[in-house]
DNA sequence: GTATTCTACCTCGGAGTCGATATATCTTGT
DNA sequence: ACAAGATATATCGACTCCGAGGTAGAATAC
């Protein structure tokens, strides 16, 4: 997905895409080449993108990768029904959300930061006592884990905040469009 | 780590252990059958715990999973020297966090700690233009780029307070015990 | 001149994870 | 009496991903 999205903005090669998809992915989390190229190979065969062979302008010469209108409809397609991981894994979501503008309908964008909103609301409970019992974060014992469910619960109301928001922009912009 | 960390608080059969790594990895991802029952018999095999089958209190026998010295002595290593991936992926860390009591020595826990804190520091940037030359926030088109890096710094800032609050107090507390 | 480093691409083996499948026990509902 | 569902453990094949290694061109350092 991440390819897809960072081809969609513009042409890329290999080396920079990598470097890209490090720096999105966590914060620095690099993309080992064994991962990278044979990803890039799989969408070429897929018809998803095109390669065409270009002097380096710093080395060695490079493949310069385009997306193509088979690549554009995947992405779309990953972006308006993403799999379960992509809402729950903060990982995973967050490389989602870098190419959420790809999905040119606001009303698609709305449904898919309902869904993580939807997520996000469910209290988290993570740890539990001997008997099964959850344990709340002031009798908690280790400080880490006080932590641990402070920042989680600080995060979360962050990130919910800006949800609304966000999903009560889209639906205005969607009201309009359908409206006009 | 965490099937030896939670062995640690107390004896647990698979089953059991399996809902709790699920409830606290991320928030809800499963941990599949597949992945865990492997990783207990490798746990096993590595003297790291003992096995012990007792009656079903609700159903099928269970093994009930005891951790040993040697299993004590694997997780502190791990949790004192922890590879990269568990400092700069937030899943990882979180999972980490979870179990850093069982490091009983303040001064490692503060270790521990200063790493994911120097980690925060290094600014996040997640996207770059043709040229590439990074973007920042207000430079970006998309809502949901924009965001990504406020939700980003936001929560970030929230760690590290409560890192650097809880740094001082471990090396307050490591400095007692050493002019004792 | 030559070594090193950065750019740039690629492949292979191994490790880890998952999903499907199988088995068995006990409780609950019908 | 029987079916269904939760509990509980285990294995296997498929898949993904990484790390190590290899190739090569160009710039820079010595």
């Amino acid at each position: 997905m991440a390819i897809l999205g960072f081809l969609r903005d513009f042409p890329l090669h290999g080396y920079d895409l990598k470097n890209r998809v490090a720096s999105l992915a966590g914060h620095v989390r690099p993309v080992a080449d064994g991962t990278l190229y044979p990803t890039i190979k799989k969408l070429e065969d897929a018809q998803c993108l095109t390669r065409r062979t270009a002097p380096g302008s710093v080395a060695a010469p490079r493949h310069m990768l385009e997306i193509t209108q088979d690549g554009t409809d995947q992405l779309r397609r990953w972006l308006r029904d993403p799999e379960a991981g992509f809402i729950t894994d903060d990982n995973k979501w967050y490389v989602l959300l870098a190419f959420l503008h790809h999905l040119e309908n606001p009303r698609e964008q709305a449904l898919v930061l309902a869904r993580r909103r939807e997520f996000l609301d469910q209290p988290a409970q993570l740890f539990f006592d001997e008997q099964g019992a959850p344990i709340p974060p002031e009798r908690l014992e280790s400080p880490f884990r006080k932590g641990l469910m402070q920042i989680h619960r600080s995060t979360n109301l962050t990130e919910i905040d800006w949800l609304d928001r966000q999903i009560g922009e889209l639906n205005r912009r969607a009201g309009f469009t359908a409206s006009r």
